[in-house]
DNA sequence: ACAGATACAACAATCGATTGCAATTATTTT
DNA sequence: AAAATAATTGCAATCGATTGTTGTATCTGT
């Protein structure tokens, strides 16, 4: 039940004011929304009357007539990983630019986490009319769920990998290609045996894998080791140390995110471990912290805030009824102080 | 404009679906919200027929008859430090939260940054009729129109510091018992040349200037240095480094938030300077990322989970008519590796 | 002074659901 | 078998705006 939303002297809606005015409720709107149609003089008188009341339309019978709310859903789908919060700084990463790119251009934002425990989870969401466009942020181990809804719902873009064929529009990195950067970066610091800190069921941290392996391969190395490190952080500490037995030979970790390389350096520095002089450490995302951390963490960048921008105005063009593509960013090597 | 919504066989309202059952509208809406009153039949047919053809009731025109939006506002004024960016770690911890304690509880979030230039921003967000409730993030200088809204509109929770008498209901923690502590922690490791680094012009921060000036004080000290160092995080390590000629003479800095201390760390760490051999830092807010960073930093803690969630149960108990007196956190003090 | 143009404001339909009340039919009760 | 009761469903008002159409008063030109 909505409480009170209005100023003591309150007027409910534009009708009430409308009586006030003695005019009625058309001019009222009109009045409100500057048209030129109504006389200048009663115009004023409207809109003084209504700052006096504190007055401002209702905006949901507003969006309601209008068929148009300026509102945007930013959806993280939480497929696997159901203990993975909100509070993940990568995702609050990607929120933050999303968010600073909307309210520029005068849309609101609503934001779900969802648990897709009902196969329609994000056909309710499109269908609730309560959207103009959807921003979908990983597609966890969702794809199916994606390309049903792309098929026919045209506002949406999904922040992710591309695979050929596929009907949703996504903007990521090339995330094999950056796998493959991290595998190199420390294969040309000496490094031998290698491993991956991260499990692989959503399709970006798989074809992080995959890259990697493409690195060592072409060197002529082993297969490099693959751990899971889950991405709730409040266990991902202890995760990371349950596995440095199985790390004793190991002398250069790709983690599967600056997260994990910065958890992975933390844990190695409790234990006595230099990096880089024992163990090189490359992450995944440069997010704005891994140049703040000590020492500041070589990573492998998406480019997050160009890629904000991107999904944003690709969404727009799509609003407009435009076609657009996938983009896919080039991954870049950011050399610091870990590898 | 909306663009399609729904699946090929489109069924676009309640109508068209009353049509295609042979009932009346009345009885779809009450067979697909599950009411006893229809057959258990005719409900079950009307629901496979709903499922079949992908239709969900527009939700705008739901909450615009029921008065019930099911939407939290969470919002983030952005009264001085425009150049503050929603991607500030801080802001992003304490949404993460809210997000998490929000959807668990069926609420949708409406994000709104807003830089306060018109008067009545809070106003018209309130008055919107989207709303259920509003959470804002912060009091910058909008005291005044935190005190005018809260004044008539009760459904509001804002974090940040409560002063005597104020009318809006606030969660946080005792910002100046925060800045004590910080100084005498500093004190502790036998440092007396103190310096505060953060702009005062937001109460939180102001608070917290004043207990480290306490701490100073009673420990026959001269008044702490203070140093602008403001939150637009692009800019904020060329400014630390900049006030580090005038920070010859002093060896104990308490930051403002974790932001700056990690930011001061990193810019001491980069002319040389050992934290804490040199120099004592400490935070405030204990970010999760302030466990993460090498050295580990010795900060404040805001428990920021338990506070999001206190925020959360306030606001519900606002909306369902209840009073709430404001909460205010003791702070703690998180000893690391950085006093 | 009168036809035609212009300016302004009222009327009423519309967006898409929900829900109190009335109406109809089916089931019991006497 | 009639009356009373219960179970369903339909009708129509309602939430609060927006906007195309229509009506009326005023103004212009001749």
């Amino acid at each position: 039940m909505n409480s009170n939303t209005t100023p003591p002297g309150r007027i409910r809606n534009i009708a009430e004011l409308a009586r006030l005015a003695g005019v009625s409720t058309g001019t009222v709107s009109r009045a409100l929304a500057n048209k030129s149609l109504v006389n200048t003089e009663t115009r004023e008188r409207i809109q003084t009357l209504a700052r006096e009341h504190g007055f401002r339309p209702n905006q949901m019978a507003r969006r309601l007539r209008v068929q148009e709310t300026r509102v945007i859903g930013v959806v993280v789908p939480l497929g696997h990983e159901r203990r993975q919060h909100l509070s993940d700084p990568f995702f609050m990463t990607i929120l933050g630019h999303l968010a600073d790119a909307l309210t520029e251009s005068g849309y609101d934002i609503m934001l779900s986490r969802v648990i897709p425990d009902e196969e329609d989870w994000l056909e309710r969401i499109v269908a609730s009319g309560m959207l103009d466009g959807v921003l979908v942020i990983g597609q966890s181990n969702q794809f199916e769920a994606l390309e049903r809804v792309a098929e026919y719902y045209r506002p949406m873009v999904v922040w992710g990998s591309h695979t050929p064929g596929q009907k949703h529009c996504t903007v990521g990195v090339d995330n094999r290609k950056g796998g493959k950067l991290a595998g190199e970066s420390l294969i040309a610091a000496g490094r031998k045996r290698l491993a991956f800190m991260g499990e692989i069921r959503a399709p970006e941290l798989h074809e992080r894998f995959l890259g990697l392996c493409d690195a060592a391969t072409a060197a002529g190395l082993p297969a490099p080791l693959q751990l899971d490190t889950h991405l709730a952080s409040d266990t991902m500490a202890e995760e990371i140390a349950r596995n440095l037995d199985l790390m004793a030979d190991i002398d250069g970790i790709a983690a599967g995110s600056d997260l994990i390389a910065m958890q992975t350096v933390r844990v190695l520095a409790d234990h006595d471990i230099a990096v880089p002089k024992d163990i090189s450490v490359v992450g995944f995302d440069d997010l704005p912290l891994a140049e703040q951390t000590i020492p500041r963490l070589t990573t492998i960048s998406q480019n997050i805030a160009k890629g904000a921008q991107a999904m944003v105005s690709m969404l727009f063009d799509r609003i407009a009824g435009k076609e657009t593509d996938s983009v896919e960013m080039e991954p870049v090597l950011i050399k610091r102080d870990t590898v």
